[in-house]
DNA sequence: TTATTATTTAAGTATCTTCTTAAATACGTA
DNA sequence: TACGTATTTAAGAAGATACTTAAATAATAA
């Protein structure tokens, strides 16, 4: 693994006479020294970030596990577009998969998507019964 | 307001034998009541799934505001693209701003960015000093 | 008033996304 | 083996997204 170094560019391009350089160079030295978080946490919002996808995600946490046939039926959608978004998740890591015969069964990987459980709990409370 | 009556679309279109009805039920029941929340919700996602954005809101975060002219310079990205991922922050309403002669000050909107703490927190907590 | 600075807006383009339909794969059963 | 069911994969079209450059606003300073 190649580590760069740490010395930082440093040529302000703000020409603002207040804008204060010691703020601006912190900023990007905890940019970079988390660059990969923000990949990694960028592309689980991005897949959270389809309103599909959302449901899916609060679907399997509530259900624990759901087959696409299922998901497809629940949101009224044909089932190879929710196997596509099924694909997208799983190849993120957000979601797992086990076979029972020739039903597939998808579920959460909790490890990966703790950044989204405030949203599910947000959602729950939020619920108006009829 | 308009509130739609309850009755569910009870046709299930999923074949499999075992498929539970009532379990496919509930969970229409449950996204029809929380429709709304999943709209919202996954709009915020939406725009933090960029890591470009995902960047902006965390450091907004960690400064408490700053100018399009500071987040350029740190980002090291054009000044009219910033202004466009704010302008798109602030339309949803996770942004706000206050003018401070010529320059803009944005910051984050915290009731309505509760869903994406567990990121910032995770984004500080990996942080890999050198 | 004119110029300068900070910022936004607009138009254009390249790329990504999310569906659709049709075909392929994988398992179970007669 | 051949068929049906569950699912994935592939190809393609329509729409959304994220930049670029150039022009428009808006506030301040000369």
């Amino acid at each position: 693994m190649i580590v760069q170094s740490n010395i930082m560019n440093l040529e302000i391009t703000c020409t603002r006479k207040e804008a204060d350089h010691k703020q601006l160079s912190r900023c990007r030295e905890t940019l970079q020294s988390s660059f990969s978080s923000f990949q990694e946490i960028s592309r689980i919002f991005a897949l959270a970030g389809s309103e599909v996808r959302l449901k899916i995600l609060f679907l399997l946490n509530m259900e624990k596990e759901l087959c696409p046939c299922d998901i497809a039926d629940i949101l009224e959608m044909s089932v190879p577009a929710i196997s596509q978004h099924i694909r997208k998740m799983k190849d993120v890591g957000i979601i797992s998969m086990r076979r029972d015969g020739q039903t597939l069964y998808y579920s959460l990987v909790k490890e990966n998507t703790n950044v989204l459980n405030k949203a599910f709990s947000t959602i729950d409370n939020n619920r108006k019964v009829a």
